[in-house]
Order: structure tokens, then C-alpha cells, then sequence
DNA sequence: CTCCTGGTTGATAACTATTATCCGCTAGTA
DNA sequence: TACTAGCGGATAATAGTTATCAACCAGGAG
């Protein structure tokens, strides 16, 4: 934990630990205005700009996952039909990806949960953008 | 087309038969402001309202899809191991799923994609929200 | 232990995506 | 063609998130 911030060379400090140990103890994916509100009893004067930055730090440290899509707005699509998705992580740019085996994938078998449907998200770089990032290694 | 507008009770204007034909003509999952966009030049006195409305009626008419999750905020999660998730369409509950099954999916066909992972979304009702349903219904 | 310095914090303003409001107008029906 | 419920347009309002910036703190040098 703590080797994990020397090693990006981030300080560690007692706001960044503290949002990181309430979600870690945590298990209800809570939006970054939950935390705020919990953690505001024990740390009177955090901001919730505070928590926004730390867990925009916390996840590209990768220490953190974003349930949702990275991508703030709505898209809308005409095809209807049962059909997954390839995000580009680099550009934003969403393909469509038809494959029948990915339809017929299990439900979840938490308890009651009443399955309508599932959706199954593609993340890595487009062929532009996975070019894009080979020129700059060199 | 015009039979489902007729079957749901809503007027077919000419704005809404514009929003879906261009929805249906681009394959680029646009957002509610890039329809706008290219409507407008068409349709100047197009408001950007209207296509927020009407995206809205033809997503609940089941004739478009939304791409993105239906809920606004970002939620995190200190699990970063791969998992999935089963999220409740009534009160917006997520929840776990550790199914290794998922976890080995192959990889899209597009062409140049260049993948880094993967989730899958099931969406439906919690045990809570069908036990409500239920109720409902009687 | 103390000082220094760059990165961080906190408070607030700004911004972006989306929705609500209100009034004039139009699609669908007779 | 006339009627009327519902829609469209313009704008204000709202929610979530990010930018700004002065004051402050973590962590290393001395």
C-alpha cells in the first residue's frame, strides 16, 4: 500500500489513505459523493473535491476500479438487437462486436436477482490508437 | 416505424422521424449533442431539448439503445481483481459477480482491436426490487 | 530536529450533460 | 377544416465533475 504510492512517486497522505480505507471496507460501489459523506464525520474538513482527485489518483495508480463507463455522456444506438461493445480506452470510440456465444453467457446467481439481459464491455485501444501508442514507444 | 409510434399512442413528428433516421443512418453510437450537431443543418430550428426528449421516447418505445450505463455517476470500487456486475434497473443497486467462467471470454474480432480486458453487465432486478414488482402486479 | 519545496488540500467558481418549465403550435382524429 | 392533447423550442435549473488558486503539509536534505 504505502510501496504502492512511493513507487509512482505520489505523497501519501492521511485524505489519500483515508478515502482508500473507506472504500476498501466498502462493498457497495459508492459513489464519490457517498464517500464524501461518510468520511466527512471523521474528517470534518475534507473536501469533496478531495475525493474526486484522490480517486482519479487511486485509479491510475490502478488501485481502485470505475464501475462505470469512463465516458461521461449518453450514446445512443439504432440497433436493437442483442450486441456487445469495444471501447477504446485511448479515443473514446465505441465499435460494435456481434458474437452469439457472448449472448448466451450464464445469469448471475446472486441471490433473487432477476435476469433481463447483460451487456458485455470490450476495453483496450482501437487500431488507430493501439498504432498511435506504438510510434511513441519508439 | 410508423406502426410502432401508432401502437404506443405517440404522435410521429416530423422531428422524431428526423432523430431516428439519423440515428439509424450513423454507426457510431452518437451522443444526444452530435445528433444535434448534424441535425441542426438540416433542421435549424432543430432544439437540443427535443433531441434529448425524443431520444428518451424512442428508448422507452424499445426502437433505440443506450450504449452507457443508465446511471449518471461514477461508482468505484477497491476490488480491482477482474469481477462482474449485476445492476438493478429499479433502485440502481449494484452488485458483485464472481464468475470465473466470464472471466476467460474471447476477445473481439474487429479488426486492430487491441484488448485489455473485459466486464460483463447484467441488468435486471435485485431480489428487493422483484419482491415490489410483485406486489405490484396483484 | 528543522527547513525547504513541490505537490496537495480546501473552498469556490466554472463547466458539461441532462432535465424541467412554460407557452405557442402541430399531428391525429372527427 | 376545426379541436385538443401532446409536442417542440428557448431557456432556466440541476447534478456530477473538474479547474483554479492561495495556504498548507509530506518527505527528503542538511
Amino acid at each position: 500500500m504505502r510501496e504502492s504510492f512511493r513507487k509512482a512517486g505520489v505523497p501519501l497522505t492521511h485524505q489519500r489513505l483515508a478515502v482508500y480505507e473507506e472504500l476498501a471496507a466498502r462493498h457497495d460501489h459508492p459513489s464519490a459523493e457517498s464517500l464524501y459523506e461518510s468520511l466527512r464525520k471523521a474528517y470534518p474538513s475534507l473536501s469533496l473535491a478531495t475525493v474526486y482527485k484522490t480517486l482519479q489518483t487511486l485509479h491510475t495508480l490502478g488501485m481502485v476500479s470505475r464501475v462505470d463507463s469512463p465516458t461521461a455522456q449518453a450514446r445512443y444506438d439504432a440497433i436493437v438487437a442483442t450486441h456487445h461493445h469495444a471501447v477504446c480506452t485511448a479515443c473514446g470510440k465505441i465499435e460494435d462486436v456481434f458474437d452469439p456465444s457472448l449472448d448466451r453467457l450464464s445469469a448471475p446467481k446472486t441471490a433473487g436477482f432477476v435476469p433481463a439481459g447483460h451487456s458485455v464491455h470490450f476495453h483496450g485501444l482501437c487500431a488507430k490508437c493501439a498504432k498511435t501508442t506504438d510510434k511513441k514507444k519508439k
